[in-house]
RNA sequence: GGCGACGUACCCAAGUGGUCCAAGGGAGCGGUUUGCAAAACCGUGAUUCACCGGUUCGAAUCCGGUCGUCGCCUCCA
């Protein structure tokens, strides 16, 4: 059995072989940090992470690269709008989106290069495109790369590249493209971009969007590397772009797989700023959502699928987490060499799931199987203890995928929580059931389950 | 207009030619258990996979059509 993801360049699974054996080069495009990431943003990173802990989960070596954008238009713009240094902004929000991944459990890649840092390395680049003579400069000073030299055009997005040059939109351009979708490798400096411009041979300006993916992948992972991820909105233009000037820099195939999750949609609609459907991470837990609630219901729909994001949704993928916790609990009360009958996790349904393109439905539904038969014998005390064993390990394997199970996410409240519960484990040892019955209303009020257990009172979140 | 995805029980969702008279999660109902709960367990849920037609010994799964939903094509994960 082996790994098949879907190739967005072949638009077909395929069988994932790497190019240095049990090693595998990853890129994920990352965030331009201009504002705060949105959950349709993090939606795109839980993908990866979990692309990423199943490739180690199956033995592989991953070397994971995830850029920053820290110039373009967007970061220039509210920079100086804001009157406030374009470094010193971005890396306060590149900060804050380091936090967000931490609090969903969301793996940090090995290197997040800032593009500002690989100037040189994109002016290089643009200057063999013009010495192979497939890039033009234009008055103005920009680079322009010119997609008419480039015979395997469109193949990512697949559309006819005679198509795209008979585009209608070529005036909208304020950059003196000679043609339709030709893009730009550099742009000339414009006043509004106030001091953020660099030195080239061609003329100050800064570097397109597209250059420093190419530059900064090829940096850490070479100039041909395994796998290339991001959302289903940078297949055109941005990694076709990409994907064009690299093969006219680099004298090797660049990249051997594509893949591109779905976007997330709120209530049914597309989320945007105007429709007022704009989660934030932040918001999010101020509303008592658990960190692993979310993490949970981000991982839980198939990448390739649009994924419905309600805080019905959420609900219900605490209750999911909870029964595995609960199991995870169960599991390690059962006394040592305890007779039994014999469970055998579902490895081989879990991998066959996970092996086809990361079928995490199929996945979680083999664990939740297993989950059941588990619970059935340990009600009837009839698990042996190495089915036991066998079975917590197991759990501990899967979770390194998951990673909503053996968290220790700090609860809020937790002081106080705890507080009343031992009020309520007092009131109910001297059987004042009214005053217990209370204690557990108000927990309830701030969003805590309580469960009497014969080895004490347990809590979760509801 | 071009490109693409999807439509499976009350909700979410796997399954892509026979072992499916269709996994799993959530909600519901009845029972066991519990001071009461919670959790867990037992029982209960689609004769059916949007609709129509076709291929086949056999289709949720393949083909054609119809209807519907959504996305990309412009900055966007």
């Amino acid at each position: 059995m082996a790994l098949r993801l879907h190739n967005t360049l072949t638009r077909s699974k395929e069988v994932f072989t790497p190019i240095e054996a049990g090693k595998v080069r990853l890129y994920t495009c990352g965030p331009t940090v201009y504002a705060p990431a949105h959950i349709g943003n993090l939606r795109t990173y839980m993908f990866e992470d979990i692309l990423r802990r199943y490739l180690e989960w199956s033995g592989y070596e991953v070397t994971h690269v995830m850029n920053i954008t820290d110039v373009d238009d967007k970061t220039i713009e509210k920079a100086i709008a804001e009157d406030r240094d374009l470094l010193e902004m971005t890396e306060s929000i590149t900060q804050r989106f380091e936090r967000d991944l931490a609090t969903l459990n969301i793996l940090p890649a090995h290197h997040l290069p800032r593009a500002t840092d690989y100037i040189d390395g994109m002016i290089g680049g643009i200057q063999t495109l013009l010495d192979r003579g497939v890039a033009y400069t234009a008055g103005d000073g920009s680079v322009f790369f010119d997609i008419s030299k480039d015979a395997g055009y469109g193949q990512l997005v697949n559309i006819d590249p005679a198509s795209l040059r008979q585009g209608e939109r070529t005036s909208d351009d304020d950059y003196g493209k000679d043609q339709a979708r030709d893009f730009a490798l550099w742009k000339g400096a414009k006043p509004a971009d106030g001091p953020y411009k660099w030195s080239a041979p061609w003329g100050e300006g800064r570097p397109g969007w597209h250059m420093e993916c190419s530059i900064m992948s090829s940096h850490f992972l070479g100039q041909h590397f395994d796998i290339h991820c991001g959302g289903v909105d940078n297949i055109f233009p941005h990694h076709e772009n990409e994907l064009a000037q690299s093969r006219h820099m680099f004298d090797t195939p660049f990249v051997n797989f594509w893949l591109h999750s779905e976007h997330l949609i709120v209530d049914g609609e597309k989320m945007s700023k105007s429709l007022g459907n704009f989660y934030v991470l932040q918001e999010l837990l101020d509303r008592g959502l658990t960190p692993e609630a979310l993490r949970y219901t981000l991982l839980a729909t198939h990448y390739r699928q649009q994924l419905n994001f309600t805080l019905d949704k959420v609900r219900e993928s605490q209750k999911a987490i909870n029964r595995l916790k609960e199991l995870a609990r169960r599991l390690e009360q059962v006394p040592v060499g305890h007779e039994g009958q014999t469970i055998l996790p579902p490895d081989d349904q879990w991998r066959a799931a996970m092996d086809s393109d990361l079928n995490i439905s199929g996945g979680l539904g083999a664990i939740f199987g297993w989950a059941k038969e588990l619970f059935a014998a340990l009600d009837r005390e009839a698990l042996s203890a190495p089915s036991t064993g066998d079975a917590l390990a197991a759990l501990r394997s899967y979770d390194k995928v998951l990673g909503v199970i053996f968290t220790s996410s700090a609860h809020a409240n937790k002081e106080r929580i705890e507080e009343l519960i031992k009020q309520r484990d007092k009131a109910r040892s001297d059987r004042d059931w009214s005053r217990a019955d209370s204690l557990r209303e108000e927990l309830a009020a701030m969003g805590v389950i309580l469960e009497d257990t014969p080895e004490g009172t347990l809590w979760k979140r509801g």
